[in-house]
DNA sequence: CTGTTAGCGCGTTCAC
DNA sequence: GTGAACGCGCTAACAG
């Protein structure tokens, strides 16, 4: 292995010049950098990174948590890691992904007492996390993508499920939705306390009520075939629903095959929008999904740069006015993706024809009676 | 921040003490050891890893290289990570992600000349691969998820592409099938030479040719729109096609779409069969998919187990011989996941009402010209 | 602008 | 069984 050492040799020059040269800590003469340069790419030298992490107490390197998802990732959470990780690399650190689940804190833990990172990104937040408290309690720089309930000198960033669902019963209203169903996800993640669930649903039925419209939560498992059962589920819990605006790309895209199963014509006789979902999503339905798509990249650029300044400044920010800092915490708005998903209400009394309660017998419910 | 030092002391031993207690390199009394083992607890000492790989010259990190996927990864893919993640764990190695498209040789060249890793796993190997060209000039031991053109000394482990063809074809022909078409990976991607999607190819047009089957060969993008059109391409190319064999997850949902839309049935007109798919893909078609199911997690412990053993025994094995050693490579079956998706062959000239070889022009189909 | 030097925290080879 | 001492390769004062 070629070190320092041997480049300072190369180039005449002392070991500390080389360091100053590859660093551009301090100026240096461009004769003395060139031949520095030259003797490097020479040698082939590279520095090594455990020698530069000890001697300058930073690893150069941010992490990022990611939940181990069963349903693997779409293509939303995917952009976020890759726009993080090339903001990261602008930055000079590279991303290191630690798949971790939120039971998981001990082993976020040690990595962090291991000063493996400078700073962690930590997605999928929940209400009361674990693995933030370690990251607090270990007084490592992190930011969130999602909120803790608990906010006081965090760094943050998420989507601003508030305006997305303002938009989305906006739009539905002026249409003239009525009877509109959220699918969430899962009870187990609301239960849990999983942010993006329990602040949309909470939006969701708030701006409902401010705008007379019936409101219909429905938690569902991320799987196409809870998805399908939702069918039943929905239209039992209120058989004039007309609209349904889903968090669950997964169970969408089972909630559409099934309503294509009996025969029901979207967006005829229910219209869909899909929230905080990724266009590659939308384009697996058949109709083509509406959606308020999520801003992946930029919540990816936006978490890093976050980080990067609370590794900068220090967590030293404990004023009580700092919380609405915006290099600290920002929230980022979907942006609307039309498809053809979405139409007017439709009567729900004028076509009974289409419109079957029945369920099937399998992995469903059962009959309900239907109540005009 | 608490050194060995401190624990040496504290536990009133010297810190080499400390450090064998640790590592358990070198024997050491109990009393002593329990002295600092309680010292370390109660100071709350974690070692310091940049000093430990300075020291050591290894980092304790293998890292794996995934592509940069636009559709997001499937929970094949996951399955396969998270395997990787906990073995690795149980080796004493941490797992971290790397993700570098195939042209981005020269960052997977410049982390590992940095010695941030002990050893590499990449995913997605194409047969001339620049990431794998760059790992063997650095010297870094490496395993390849996938196969190179050029194996000699390599490691690596694969899904058995030839297998499953086998038992694909084996049983769509026991159902009387007998044109039989592949949707496949992008055409980009079979021209760059991605070795799974290659393999699969030959291994399907060798095999129905010695079982005197009509195959067709059809690369497809791998968005839902794609595969949906790929509908009017298969019957353009052959309207007597009963059966699809798939290895494009995404495809396939927008096949099963397409179909379903011109009201074919599903097995009742066409078979379809997953190839290396996922469970979570199968249930999301209606009707349920059948699937050779991909071993993601089998692989992603192969593997590790692999990459381990090349670091450990050094990468000596230049005898011809080595090429075939179980350690350093291994081919894993599919395993077979019954869906709804498969029947009999229907005689295509008994339902020519269903079949129609007229293709759309866009996303949006019109009416067809019934043309028996 | 450049050189000298003292560590960073730990693994490991020696002596004891 | 234990301890002392050296060095891994580099950063960052501190001196010129």
């Amino acid at each position: 292995m070629v070190t320092m050492q041997d480049v300072a040799a190369a180039a005449g020059v002392s070991l500390s010049t080389v360091s100053y040269a590859i660093n551009q800590n301090r100026p240096i003469s461009d004769a003395t950098r060139s031949r520095v340069l030259e003797a490097m790419s020479r040698l082939g030298y590279t520095r090594n990174a455990a020698a530069r992490t000890l001697a300058g107490r930073r690893s150069h390197v941010l992490a990022l948590i990611l939940p181990p998802s069963p349903e693997g990732f779409g293509a939303t959470i995917w952009q976020f890691v890759e726009a993080a990780a090339t903001r990261a690399e602008s930055h000079g650190y590279s991303l290191v992904i630690w798949p971790f689940a939120r039971q998981d804190a001990a082993k976020v833990q040690r990595l962090v007492s291991q000063r493996l990172a400078d700073g962690v990104l930590v997605m999928e937040i929940f209400l009361e996390d674990a693995r933030v408290e370690a990251l607090s309690a270990a007084k490592v720089p992190f930011t969130m993508i999602g909120r803790t309930s608990q906010l006081t000198g965090r760094s943050w960033v998420d989507i601003d499920f508030d305006a997305a669902i303002d938009t989305a019963l906006e739009r539905l209203a002026a249409l003239g939705h009525r009877h509109i169903a959220l699918l969430n996800h899962s009870a187990a993640s609301v239960d849990a306390g999983y942010g993006a669930a329990i602040r949309t649903r909470d939006a969701f039925v708030a701006q409902a009520a401010r705008r007379g419209l019936i409101a219909h939560h429905l938690p569902c498992a991320e799987t196409a075939l809870a998805g399908r059962q939702a069918v039943g589920q929905l239209w039992g819990l209120d058989p004039a629903i007309t609209a349904v605006v889903t968090l669950n790309e997964t169970a969408t895209i089972g909630l559409m095959a099934e309503l294509a199963r009996r025969g029901w014509q979207v967006p005829g006789d229910v219209s869909i929008l899909g929230l905080a979902t990724s266009p590659a999503i939308t384009s697996m339905s058949l109709p083509a999904l509406a959606a308020l798509q999520a801003p992946g990249a930029a919540l990816g650029g936006a978490a890093i740069d976050q980080l990067v300044s609370v590794i900068d400044q220090g967590p030293e920010v404990t004023s009580s006015d700092a919380d609405n800092r915006p290099d600290r915490s920002r929230l980022l708005p979907c942006s609307f993706i039309s498809g053809d998903s979405l139409g007017p209400a439709s009567l729900a009394s004028a076509k009974p024809s289409a419109r079957s309660t029945t369920d099937q017998p399998t992995t469903t419910p059962k009959e309900r009676k239907s109540t005009p």
